[in-house]
DNA sequence: ATCCAGGTTGCCA
DNA sequence: TGGCAACATGGA
């Protein structure tokens, strides 16, 4: 499919298309930055540089394999659009974020970082995942500098709550370190985990030190693959209760709301909902300060 | 200065 | 079960 141009680079398509900046600047991944004409980042232990060109990327033909992996270029966008329910508040968010994909990010890194982003701001995230990488990532190779591999689960558990206080952590530094131990030492194998269904897959997790029913759901999304989870998130839980159960008889628990969410957003939920997650945080924040205190909605 | 940030946990009734 | 405070840090 793809078509090299030359002994360089590669271009490959994306199926009913791409926004590569987007994509990775929507809150699902926190250590891409802009470069040029595109981003370089790390995808497991390979440094990379995209580009977007059209309805597609353009990469290093080396790396090709492991980018269209990562960006899930073989699933179809107008294929997941097309089992969207008729909603015109899903339509909306849709539309904005035409383009954006759901990465396939390594396991590990995706359930650290997730861990790190408990009450914390996008850029705060950033901070953190920089820190952690630079202090105890490897460098990875191909010269680029200044990129680093996410640290191994025990080079973090090594490093010890206190150091990873240090790059920022607060209060979650003790969770991350727990967990680190707990996965370097085997007592949870996330690969293994790759077999098995969504609620085994959930229930695993959950029962690590600071990964709740939230986290847990970003990772199976974010990394397992799992297009029907629907983290539940400040944001989404105020476009729940705000618009779709507004007129709900039952008292709104987080049951309620996930239940829900199943029934109505459908097998590609989790699309669904970075769509409507990443739009709300786009739009709503002239709002929220515009209306001088409080959230408007809750 | 006060509030909030892609929540989780432990404790209380 | 369901409600609620504590938990660290930093930016708006």
């Amino acid at each position: 499919m793809a078509t090299t141009n030359n002994n360089e680079g590669v271009w490959l398509p994306a199926p009913g298309g791409i926004n590569l900046a987007m994509t990775l600047e929507s809150g699902q991944v926190f250590h891409w930055q802009a470069q040029g004409a595109g981003f370089t980042g790390v995808i497991g232990r390979c440094g990379v540089y995209v580009e977007q060109r059209n309805d597609g990327l353009f990469c290093a033909c080396d790396k090709a394999d492991i980018v269209s992996h990562y960006f899930a270029l073989d699933v179809d966008l107008e294929a997941i659009r097309a089992t969207f329910p008729e909603d015109p508040v899903l339509r909306e968010a849709t539309c904005y974020c035409d383009g954006v994909r759901i990465l396939r990010q390594p396991v590990w890194e995706c359930l650290a970082t997730f861990m790190t982003t408990i009450q914390k701001q996008v850029s705060h995230i950033r901070a953190i995942s920089r820190a952690l990488r630079s202090r105890y990532g490897d460098s990875v190779d191909g010269g680029f500098d200044g990129l680093f591999a996410y640290p191994a689960p025990a080079e973090l558990a090594q490093a010890g709550e206190e150091a990873l206080r240090a790059c920022g952590l607060g209060y979650r530094a003790k969770f991350l370190a727990r967990t680190a131990e707990i996965v370097a030492s085997g007592g949870i194998d996330l690969e293994e985990l790759k077999e098995r269904g969504d609620s085994e897959v959930r229930a695993a997790l959950c029962s690590l030190p600071g990964v709740g029913i939230k986290v847990a759901n970003c990772v199976l999304l974010f990394a397992y693959g799992r297009l029907s989870s629907f983290p539940i998130d400040v944001w989404i839980e105020r476009i729940l209760r705000g618009i779709y159960l507004k007129k709900s008889r039952r008292k709104v628990t987080p049951q309620v709301m996930a239940d829900f969410a199943a029934r109505h957003f459908g097998t590609y939920g989790g699309y669904a909902q970075q769509y409507l997650f990443h739009h709300a945080r786009c739009t709503w924040r002239n709002q929220h300060k515009l209306s001088g205190r409080k959230n408007l909605i809750r």
